[in-house]
DNA sequence: GTAGGACCTCAACTAAGGTTGAGGTCAAGG
DNA sequence: CCTTGACCTCAACCTTAGTTGAGGTCCTAC
């Protein structure tokens, strides 16, 4: 293993960090790039990561869990202190940020399922009260771009279930 | 509105499932191409819809809104009967079909949220038990491409937690 | 002093789920 | 007849979240 000292306390390279963190380096470049996390460079222009890097990236990958966006996770991560290096207390609170957010998915899949289970019993696959009430109260999942409630936008769904069909 | 008799039990047009299901004509065209719906044609070549498309379309957004590809929708449409219209039964079915994948969803989810409660407890982020454990549980969530529990992959996660860095 | 692995940059590609636009057709009303 | 709106095809583009590969550098060990 060249220019790998392995010893306790230092700048992680890139290989370090994605062995630690289980995240391709190729991902951390491109993190890098979109400026959800920063390095440092040796004198022959490689990476050095801050240990505290490491809690950055696991902080992305549970917020993906969560189904943030990297954007919306670069946004929080903005937020962190800029010049000291973030305490526990700091990640807390970011963490509790997402608290919110991960209640309303579980709720929206929820309500779906009382949904769906009322579908199954009729096979009707209405869904209308749910629809008139709440469009598109998935939060941002299911598909990609930038969706989540354009005003103005076709969304009415008068359709299905008025004259059965089947 | 030209070409268009309004009248009460006919094939629909491409406008008029659009108008009626809440999804754009280009979406539409999408899901044809790609075989999840059908029509026929005119003798102008225009698009046909039988009424029962209505059912599909919504068939296919509620399962988005679950968090289905629409690969695996398309496996599921595909096992309806073919020839006849699909019944209320088959409807029911297939709405069956994503019940548990749904609530595996809304469990891991939670699972999440009891972890996520604990690192906001102590800021550590390190989530330990549960990654060791439950190794990439979002089921096809988070990210694009053919993830789901590639094996042999790196998903080892050692990093993080020991040796605390704030 | 050279082999090798780890690293660098940059461009191109992937995948899902569509949207947008150009250029052309169809059909009804004035 | 000719305009107008809805429709057609096909190709190109968009976003998110990365991966892959080519071509080149760094540095450590043999």
């Amino acid at each position: 293993m060249p220019q790998l000292v392995g010893g306790a306390h230092h700048a992680l390279s890139v290989g370090e960090l994605s062995e630690r963190s289980g995240v391709a380096p190729s991902a951390l470049h491109f993190y890098e790039r979109n400026g959800l996390i920063s390095s440092e460079r040796t004198s022959g222009n490689q990476r050095r990561y801050r240990r505290d890097a490491l809690r950055r990236v696991a902080f992305i990958r549970v917020s993906q869990r969560v189904g943030i966006p990297l954007k919306e996770i670069r946004a929080a991560l903005d937020s962190l202190p800029e010049g000291r290096t973030p305490t526990k207390r700091d990640w807390s609170r970011l963490s509790r940020l997402w608290r919110s957010e991960l209640d309303a998915r579980i709720a929206a899949l929820e309500h779906l399922r009382r949904d769906l289970d009322g579908c199954i019993g009729c096979g009707c696959l209405s869904l209308k009260a749910c629809r008139l009430q709440n469009p598109e109260d998935t939060l941002g999942d299911g598909g990609t771009g930038p969706r989540r409630w354009e005003p103005g936008s076709r969304d009415t769904y008068t359709g299905v279930s008025e004259s059965p069909d089947s």
